[in-house]
DNA sequence: GCCGTTTTCGGCCCGACTGTTTTCAGTCG
């Protein structure tokens, strides 16, 4: 499936008609590119059936393109256009504040092709000569940079987890074909469920280590094998992510496996109580002198320790230890908790699913209720709803209440949060709503205290039932806004306005630090999809992972009540 | 470059915000 190959191509076509100054055509690209981001048939079959033109923004020109890539792979227009302006547009893009027409600017001025080199020219405090630009931009892209610089760096687990899902069954696969017993897992970060994943590490035990390897490097998906061998094989796949498979003796998969899922100071925790107990822990087993004490599971090798067993999610080195050893560990929400999702977008705004199929996605899912929260907004961008549209859906979904057995829709909406903390919508277009979430999705460069003032407002408006993304941030892209939490915390228990985890994995927002000091505060919190189409409902387990990791019961999150409990627990406007 | 019961040319999504400007251009969502 090519679709993100065009997407991506015929994104930088636009970016570079953008510098160049074109105008019009760089929105036409990226209207055909939004297009086909969002088809869920892979676009080859479009183009065989001759069907492209037929696709929204897509005309005889654009087609024709498309063409090419699907049968070249790629595309000579953008080859040429790259020629002209060879910068890194993505790196370059990816600092906040610099879009196309700047980095056009500083190409034609300086020469600046790179991160680095626009970093360079900041720090000489070129920037400032540029006409057009000044001081503030100069700040601006040197606090910005760092963060675009990391980027490439840690892959979101909403990347991560499906490839890495993907690659151990096919491993468990071929360990089954060979009729062997063998045992296979993820490990690292990806175990522990940190929101982002430097590379993924699979460690298995298997009689036959070398068909293991060889399955693992001729993957389809492999780029460059980096090293293969008995006991440890690495390969970078073709989207830059470095996968490192390790085998280890059936005897020592507990060990190996707490040692290669860490983190690094929790083992050390846990090797300083082993000394203390006379004994020796490394990835091959709990020792006593040279006898192996414990080493096959897990589970033996805490219990030996004199440890209550420690969920992955927790294994951070922030008092779980010491918890385990008082057997005071809390008993973590289970991934299958969640009775509804709260937060869901549909056609009606900027989603792609209808309300029906949304809600019967939820209830395959298992869900009782799901609330429908469509953007109330002005912005044409995501199709928001005014009042008369939100009435009209009200209809829709009481329709389908009657209609629909198992599953409950309730009223929603999604309304931003203004820059001084007013909601823009009106009470009498939110009086009739089963739920309100209010977000802030502009004007984030307010200083601490001013977004702290606003986050409170808007809780006290009496109209909103739960705080969306609290701080807004988008890891590796948008740092999140400052807040005083303990204000917050306050006034969310005071006014009865939960707090949200928004579970996708760009957001996990709250995350799980800040989730964790909301709970210890004595707030309860929503774990929400924000879902804009039916897939993204499945996201729901990124947002539990970050309330495990924050050391969150089951009755610290409302949306794992039954229906009748929640509807008494929530605010209505 | 796309598109059309304002249709084959002449528009094209829009509002807020920021930083650079004396009236506007670029970015973001």
């Amino acid at each position: 499936m090519k679709n993100l190959l065009v997407a991506k191509i015929l994104n930088e076509v636009a970016d570079m008609l953008d510098m160049q100054g074109v105008e019009f055509k760089p929105n036409a690209y990226r209207r055909a590119a939004r297009t086909i981001e969002s088809l869920a048939e892979p676009i080859e079959q479009v183009y065989a059936k001759g069907k492209l033109e037929e696709l929204p923004g897509v005309g005889s020109a654009i087609a024709k393109k498309i063409a090419e890539i699907v049968e070249t792979g790629s595309l000579k227009y953008h080859e040429e256009l790259k020629e002209k302006t060879p910068v890194d547009l993505e790196g370059l893009l990816a600092v906040e504040g610099v879009g196309p027409k700047t980095v056009g600017l500083l190409y034609k001025r300086l020469g600046i092709k790179s991160l680095d080199e626009l970093e360079r020219a900041a720090l000489q405090h070129k920037i400032r000569t540029i006409k057009g630009l000044g001081p503030k931009t100069e700040e601006n892209i040197l606090s910005s940079i760092e963060l675009a610089k990391r980027r490439k760096e840690r892959a979101l687990i909403g990347t991560a987890l499906p490839i890495a899902d993907e690659i151990c069954e096919l491993l468990r696969a071929e360990i089954r074909t060979k009729g062997t017993v063998g045992k296979l897992e993820p490990a690292g970060s990806l175990r522990r469920m940190k929101e982002t994943i430097g590379d993924i590490d699979i460690l298995a035990a298997t009689k036959d280590p070398i068909h293991l390897s060889d399955a693992l490097t001729q993957m389809a998906k492999v780029r460059k094998v980096l090293e293969k061998g008995e006991t440890k094989s690495s390969v970078i796949l073709e989207n830059n992510l470095q996968v490192d498979l390790r085998i280890v003796d059936e005897h020592s998969f507990g060990s190996a496996l707490m040692y290669f899922t860490g983190s690094k100071d929790h083992n050390i925790a846990l090797r300083k109580i082993a000394i203390a107990k006379g004994l020796k822990l490394n990835e091959y087993g709990l020792f006593k002198k040279d006898e192996q004490v414990a080493g096959r599971t897990e589970e033996e090798v805490y219990e030996k320790l004199g440890l209550e067993y420690i969920p992955p999610e927790l294994r951070e080195d922030r008092g779980e230890v010491a918890a385990a050893m008082n057997h005071a560990l809390p008993e973590l929400i289970p991934y299958d908790a969640i009775e509804g999702d709260l937060q869901i977008h549909t056609k009606w705004s900027d989603g792609r699913h209808t309300i029906e199929e949304m809600a019967q996605a939820a209830k395959a899912m298992g869900y009782g209720y799901v609330a429908i929260t469509d953007h109330y907004s002005t912005m044409p961008i995501v199709n928001g709803l005014n009042e008369q549209r939100l009435r009209d859906q009200a209809k829709e979904i009481d329709g389908l209440n009657e209609k629909l057995s198992g599953i409950r829709i309730l009223k929603g909406a999604e309304v931003d949060i203004a820059g001084d903390g007013r909601l823009k919508a009106d009470r009498s277009a939110l009086k009739d709503l089963d739920v309100v979430v209010a977000s802030v999705h502009g004007t984030f460069k307010q200083t601490k205290k001013e977004m702290t003032r606003r986050l409170i407002s808007a809780m006290e408006t009496g109209l909103v039932s739960i705080i969306g993304h609290p701080t807004s941030r988008k890891i590796n892209a948008k740092n999140p806004c400052e807040i005083d939490f303990d204000e917050v915390f306050e006034a969310s228990k005071r006014t009865g306005t939960y707090l949200e985890i928004n579970s996708s994995p760009a957001r996990l927002d709250l995350n799980d630090t800040n989730a964790g000091l909301a709970v210890r505060a004595g707030c309860k919190l929503a774990i929400n999809t924000d879902a804009h189409e039916r897939e993204d409902l499945q996201n729901m387990r990124f947002g539990i992972a970050t309330a495990r990791r924050a050391w969150m019961r089951k009755l610290d999150v409302i949306n794992s009540m039954p229906l009748t409990e929640l509807t008494r627990a929530i605010r209505k406007p």
